[in-house]
DNA sequence: AATATATATATGTCTATTCGAATAAATTGA
DNA sequence: TCAATTTATTCGAATAGACATATATATATT
């Protein structure tokens, strides 16, 4: 279902992506892992698999998010077309809440979700 | 009506507070110019003067804004006390708001608005 | 083709947010 | 105390957002 060539977020866009607790915990977490399929997504945050859906649906629309296929198993990250300016502003955030609930223990437990097989977690390096 | 002690502004509050373009813009300009009356704010951003009262009362509830009077006027100005991380992230937003509209003459038109006699426009300097 | 798995969407409901209009409150000066 | 000015709050209506449940789609395997 990839949408592939996304509008760019605006500031008013940003600013709503990240208006949702469930949305603002996907993005901490891809501001620190490369990229992270569905079920990870929905085991680590703990909703249900359509809420989980539903928001990433609305991530990808506003151009935050993009996703890649592998077989069943869909994957997203950070758009790597997304500003200079939103990356900035977001890592600004997720450096503050990364000490605190429930972002901290949502990356302790990337980990422990399940994974496609030989499926290897790559983590980004926090200066 | 000088709250004095908020709370300190969760990532959850503070993404909230940026969800409303109007708000968004209030906290964009306060970037830029250390601060700003409500008659200022209402008359640059071209609303009404019930909705910018409404909209400067929840950022001051949610800790991201501080008010002080002065005779009959109450300017308003980023709160002192906010996390690092979070006047961070909002000044990267800023960043990329200021080369876009609204924002852009919002800040052009600030000069422009009624003000306290005698009274001067501090602009914070950008690097 | 049939089944299983992962993800997406549709539907109806409920709640939260926002708004304009009207009104109230606070301060100053006459 | 009265009037003028600035800001805040209340109210009801309209809108948007989020939710759970049920169902659909896409891919892989048998």
């Amino acid at each position: 279902m990839c949408t592939d060539t996304p509008n760019l977020l605006s500031p008013d866009d940003f600013a709503l992506s990240m208006a949702d607790p469930t949305r603002l915990r996907i993005l901490v977490l891809l501001t620190q892992v490369e990229e992270l399929c569905v079920c990870q997504l929905t085991e680590t945050i703990g909703v249900l698999q359509p809420k989980m859906s539903r928001h990433l649906a609305i991530l990808r629309k506003k151009g935050g998010l993009m996703d890649r296929r592998e077989g069943l198993w869909i994957f997203h990250r950070l758009h790597p077309d997304m500003p200079a300016w939103t990356y900035n502003s977001l890592r600004a955030l997720a450096s503050g809440c990364l000490n605190l609930q429930p972002y901290k223990t949502d990356l302790a437990k990337i980990a422990d979700t399940c994974l496609p097989e030989g499926y290897r977690i790559k983590m980004l390096n926090e200066e």
